[in-house]
DNA sequence: CGCGAAATTGACTATATTCAAAGCTAGTGG
DNA sequence: CCACTAGCTTTGAATATAGTCAATTTCGCG
């Protein structure tokens, strides 16, 4: 006969549904707030949806009945002038929230910038979990604080560096998020463009022309190294912090 | 001998702290959401501060105790460069809250803008309210939520407008928070610009020069007016939002 | 292989910056 | 009360950086 210990472990660890076991958000979103039984019960109420690239899945101003969390891929938050000119406000990773709590509205567009995988739950269900359990409020607001932060930092670069200080912070972003050690050297740093070069002038700030330039400018002073348009290869952060104008 | 509905009403009023009675968190701010009592325990801990104007308040990464409120005057948020180059990344006005909780170090610099009021309390004290009151949390979640918003929009603003749209939307802001109706015609605005002009720049990323010849470009359009130099009449607003480049 | 989309490169231009000088404004002291 | 100063603002001329428009190349995919 097995301990209590052993089998209250296991069976708690059976009670963790099955989608939400290999989950980033399950670890280190929101839903890590959530005990197994409640998490049971929240995933009956969501629903694993796929969203190819470039589709749409809210448009500004929308009001919307459900809230998702990123299981897999990236989405771009943006920004639309009257006369067309656009911005990317954010970028988000798995395992990220997506939505703006208790408004009726979303006051950005949120666009798959590449292939994504999201669980989707309707909004009365996450206001009635937030109602429910503290903690998950807690949780939603420390998200909140570290997207203001990044918000506020990403203005920086908007608003004081120069074009190749945009790009040289954009491809640290995306080392940082996205990034793995590349095969032959541990310190350097790889990863796909989520965006087109378009995308990338809309973070930034900048003319798709001008992006392309620095990024050929950053090859040529042997910083990183671009395979077929997207596959980017950092040789050593150190250097491209540097030229990034830094923090 | 009075009925209880009203001796309880009076009581109520009366136990509201004097100090908070005229205070903007009272009833817009964060404080809305503690009841007479329970303001009346944290007004014990906390103080009344005045802070004179340019004073900086926190320092980037330094590690604060302190919580605040605004109770008047407005406080720049800041963000510098290694090198020296600087981003205003927000202006807070009463009663707003100050201070990012949860986190050991708050991520910008904070800096009077003009002479101000703040109702200062202990970090630990704000921390034991949020635990026992779950409405106090919401409230700065909120808050939060706007500040995000706020700060996206003004990302759209440096990312993607020219210098004469951001000078535009730089004075429809301060219309919209501290812009009193004009005696001789309600249509119009007026304000006393809370920043000099090279505190503008680094709001709106541009040079101090560059915001100065705006100025003058929609004083000259008949937008706008400006006398010793901070004293602003906004004459009408429509215009200025059609030069703005909108929302 | 060939087509369409995306990216690069080039030449020219426009916008905002830089550097420099002069003009205001408010506060101080004779 | 006026002159003087210090700090801020305005204005000007020259420059640099990024934008625009256009041509060419590369890439992905049938």
């Amino acid at each position: 006969m097995q301990s209590t210990d052993r089998v209250a472990f296991e069976i708690d660890e059976a009670d963790v549904p099955a989608g939400c076991q290999a989950c980033g958000a399950r670890r280190f979103g929101i839903c890590s707030a959530l005990k197994a039984a409640e998490l049971t019960h929240f995933s009956t109420v969501t629903r694993r949806r796929k969203i190819a690239q470039g589709e749409t899945i809210y448009f500004e101003d929308d009001e919307v009945a459900n809230y998702a969390n990123i299981v897999a891929g990236a989405v771009k938050l943006t920004k639309l002038l009257s006369d067309g000119r656009q911005q990317i406000v954010g970028l988000q990773f798995a395992p990220e929230f997506i939505g703006k709590p208790f408004t009726e509205k979303v006051p950005v567009s949120i666009e798959a910038a590449t292939d994504v995988e999201v669980c989707v739950f309707p909004k009365t269900e996450l206001e009635k979990m937030l109602r429910q359990q503290p903690d998950f409020e807690h949780r939603l607001l420390e998200q909140t604080l570290v997207q203001l932060d990044d918000a506020r930092t990403w203005m920086v670069t908007l608003g004081r560096k120069t074009a190749q200080e945009k790009v040289a912070s954009f491809l640290l972003l995306l080392a940082d998020h996205i990034g793995k050690p590349s095969a032959d050297n541990p310190a350097h740093s790889e990863f796909m463009l989520p965006l087109k070069r378009a995308d990338i002038a809309d973070f930034l700030g900048l003319t798709l022309e001008t992006v392309s330039r620095q990024m050929t400018k950053l090859r040529k002073m042997g910083a990183i190294d671009i395979r077929k348009n997207l596959e980017v290869t950092v040789h050593g952060t150190e250097q491209l912090v540097a030229i990034s104008g830094g923090e």
